[in-house]
DNA sequence: CCTACCGATCGGTAGG
DNA sequence: CCTACCGATCGGTAGG
């Protein structure tokens, strides 16, 4: 009868409001995802939907947060057990092919999508997705440097190099299926990426 | 004394909208560009503005016009007088990275940012990004096949392949500079060019 | 978690 | 090209 929840029904909600903020987002952006059409949505009031997270900045933050849980699931902890090196960046490599393939989030990769929105903004969202990039292309540095260290790939590598077209191929990966719905892309990153990293 | 105007005014007009249109729209998105804000920074009334257009969905196509002749006349003329092929090919990817690096667009390419904005979405501007792609591809593609016809590249070549890792380059370069501010990056994607075409 | 409201802004129209 | 307006929606707040 009140409307006052518990401490685990609140959390219980205020995921549900993530789950569909993130869908919504995904396929409109983080700007078009409303308080008021998740409201409506939900079945809930829009002050019902913003006394979780207080603005909607604040919303658009613990958005790129789960969004960040699903990557993380999804394209680096299938890497973890692999052997680090070269052999775990081809897995990374792959991994995020088939995220895109897979279309997991259905407008695309959420962060390249979150990267173009806000690249021409100034603010905490903005800065959010800046450093995930960071994050995801140290990863990807640090595993080409123990494979050069390794003798994995050849001692004239430059990491940064590598790194710049690794993510070039998996931009346009996501780039051709999500404009042009292109079935063959993927195989065509996918021979780009062995070219580079063998296999 | 009139509010009307004689055709050839109307005309600047129109082409003065269509030129602050193009500046909002870069930074802001074709959706962020909101008639509102168009008749404030142009001093006039919104309906003034609409009425050359009819509709927003008609100006965002105007838009689209606007800045594909800006995309042509900085990145497919300066290609037009050089040798068919393998060079106009290199002119080409050179003529992006300058177009990216000087930032033409203040927010970057501009029909990167569109698809971006629109892959999601159904209709008129969505078709009209998606058929721009689908022509600068296919002009990449045309001078692979002519450089492969003259034997200035291998005779193996994969047009589709090549082409799918050139546009990479280029996004990943339009990333970098947009929300990395890396002014490295233009240094990587020449280097990853020159790999590709040799030259 | 709700109702009820705020000022601002959206795309667009009527009528001139 | 204008003024004056339309209904819808925006993020957010007051008060409970």
């Amino acid at each position: 009868m009140s409307p006052r929840r518990s401490v685990a029904e609140a959390l219980g909600t205020r995921s549900a409001i993530l789950n569909r903020s993130v869908a919504i987002a995904s396929a409109e952006g983080l700007e078009g995802l409303t308080i008021g059409r998740l409201a409506t949505e939900l079945d809930m009031s829009k002050s019902g939907v913003l006394g979780h997270f207080g603005s909607k900045e604040a919303l658009q933050l613990a958005v790129l947060d789960r969004a960040g849980e699903i990557f993380r699931a999804e394209v680096w902890e299938p890497a973890l057990p692999v052997k680090p090196g070269l052999t775990r960046l081809r897995v990374l490599c792959e991994a995020w092919i088939s995220y895109l393939e897979r279309e997991v989030f259905p407008g695309g990769c959420f962060f390249v999508a979150a990267a173009h929105e806000f690249d021409g903004r100034r603010g905490a969202v903005r800065d959010a997705v800046e450093s995930r990039f960071d994050a995801w292309r140290g990863r990807l540095r640090k595993e080409t440097l123990r494979a050069v260290d390794a003798g994995e790939l050849p001692e004239w590598t430059d990491p940064d190099q590598l790194v710049f077209e690794l993510l070039g191929l998996l931009m346009a990966l996501n780039h051709a299926i999500q404009l042009h719905h292109d079935t063959q892309a993927a195989g065509r990153a996918r021979h780009a990426v062995q070219t580079r990293l063998g296999g």
